[in-house]
DNA sequence: ATGATATTTTTGTGATCACATAATTTTCGC
DNA sequence: GCGAAAATTATGTGATCACAAAAATATCAT
């Protein structure tokens, strides 16, 4: 049965230490929770209902709400209801494409910068990655992944492209999510370790290939999905995936 | 003399339609005044102030300085402080080459799509400019120009990297109007009407390099202002502009 | 029964207030 | 005079309320 209104969703609660402000910890909450793609595109989210959900007050939910809007994780119709968008061929396409043109270039920006101390982390972080994957913790294999990435390019202390990639995450999470939950078992080459030589080697051609690689990898996963095209918007089959 | 506060600066106050929300209105009038460079790096943006300059409540100004800080045209500091951020030398290098990385791209996702229909729009859109030009209204070259861009963009329904493009306008807009505003003679080398002979030949390689060269022209003729290095952050001067 | 209309409820926005914290000014010791 | 400490002011955040618009529900004519 589907959920028909927010209090169906189980939503992952993030626990609210101290210091956080409430309205950092409401727009995480939310971002996680689509990330993990616990939210179903199409149905509203009320702010009133979200924060009776999670016991605020509306105030600092409306602010989650407008950033993750103008971050593309979720739409505002025109009617002012606000969405988890739905995906199409199209635009799953085009977000894959930039991905591979931000994150490419960010990596060899990144490439001058890197120091022992970043290869030792990447390590570190691929580690863990390889732990989440042996445990099938999906949210987790997505989440680190992601950090592995954003470490990455953030040896570059003028990097000013990571809010833009993080946008193209936020928009192309949701919809992986609840592709990846479809498959069985979870097979990765690790392309990560292709990078982390390339950052030794100082090979700005190898580190691109490994980048693009990397999330060719993960969008051929998704792709392989079983009855994948049923998830795509007005598309229950037949439409290629280009 | 230094503006020391908001009430001494002389904000663009675009009138209020009837169908316009405040908060809406509220955004696009800092929006504006942000890419003409109306504001001046450094000095605090306080929501109270704002309001009152604006005599709106504060409420639509929050929600608009929130909106621009996420899309990184202004910046919020430790302090909760909101500032127009200072340009880096290193920055401003990385936003240009993020345009041409995104424009380009964009350029040539649009190409498919482009239509009769299309072409004449744009050729209006230049002959607005050129008006622009003669008339050395330099804050509508700049927006006429951007609407051309977004106009080739958007030919492509598909598209969706519009909004991380606009964001990097954003950071780049206020140093970019700053930098012109300093300019005697303003010569633009037509690479518009490149692009649309492009379009016309459907040619994917001369349209990224009317692009291109359309980006890079702007930001040598930013580069030949006297004394530029000046509003770089730190540098007063003897940096290299790279 | 069914489709159009009217009523009720829900929702987002804007306004105002309380509160904690950061910035500013004043006070005070020396 | 001058710097540290205290008092004051300004600011962002969170909460609550009023209001208009939208959605959902109820009513009614046929």
């Amino acid at each position: 049965m589907k959920p028909k209104n927010l209090a169906d969703f189980e939503l992952l609660i993030l626990e609210k230490s101290e210091a956080l402000k409430t309205n950092q910890w409401v727009y995480q909450l939310l971002r996680t929770n689509l990330l993990c793609g616990k939210i179903e595109p199409g149905l509203p989210l009320t702010i009133r209902g979200l924060a009776k959900a999670l016991n605020v007050s509306p105030m600092p939910v409306r602010e989650a709400l407008h950033r993750l809007a103008c971050e593309g994780a979720v739409e505002v119709k025109n009617n002012r209801r606000v969405i988890v968008p739905q995906m199409t061929v199209e635009k799953f396409h085009e977000l894959c494409e930039l991905r591979i043109l931000l994150e490419t270039h960010a990596a060899e920006g990144a490439l001058p910068y890197i120091r022992e101390q970043h290869i030792t982390k990447l390590q570190e972080i691929d580690a863990r990655i390889d732990s989440a994957i042996e445990r099938v913790d999906r949210v987790n294999i997505s989440l680190i992944n992601q950090e592995f990435h954003r470490t990455l390019y953030s040896a570059n202390p003028f990097q000013i492209s990571i809010p833009l990639i993080e946008s193209v995450w936020l928009q192309l999470g949701p919809f992986s999510q609840i592709a990846i939950a479809k498959l069985e078992k979870i097979y990765i080459v690790d392309r990560h370790v292709e990078a982390i030589n390339a950052l030794k080697q100082r090979s700005t051609f190898a580190l691109r290939r490994a980048i693009e690689a990397d999330i060719r990898d993960g969008i051929a996963s998704i792709k392989s999905v079983e009855g994948i095209h049923g998830y795509f918007e007005g598309n229950t089959h037949a439409q290629s995936l280009g």
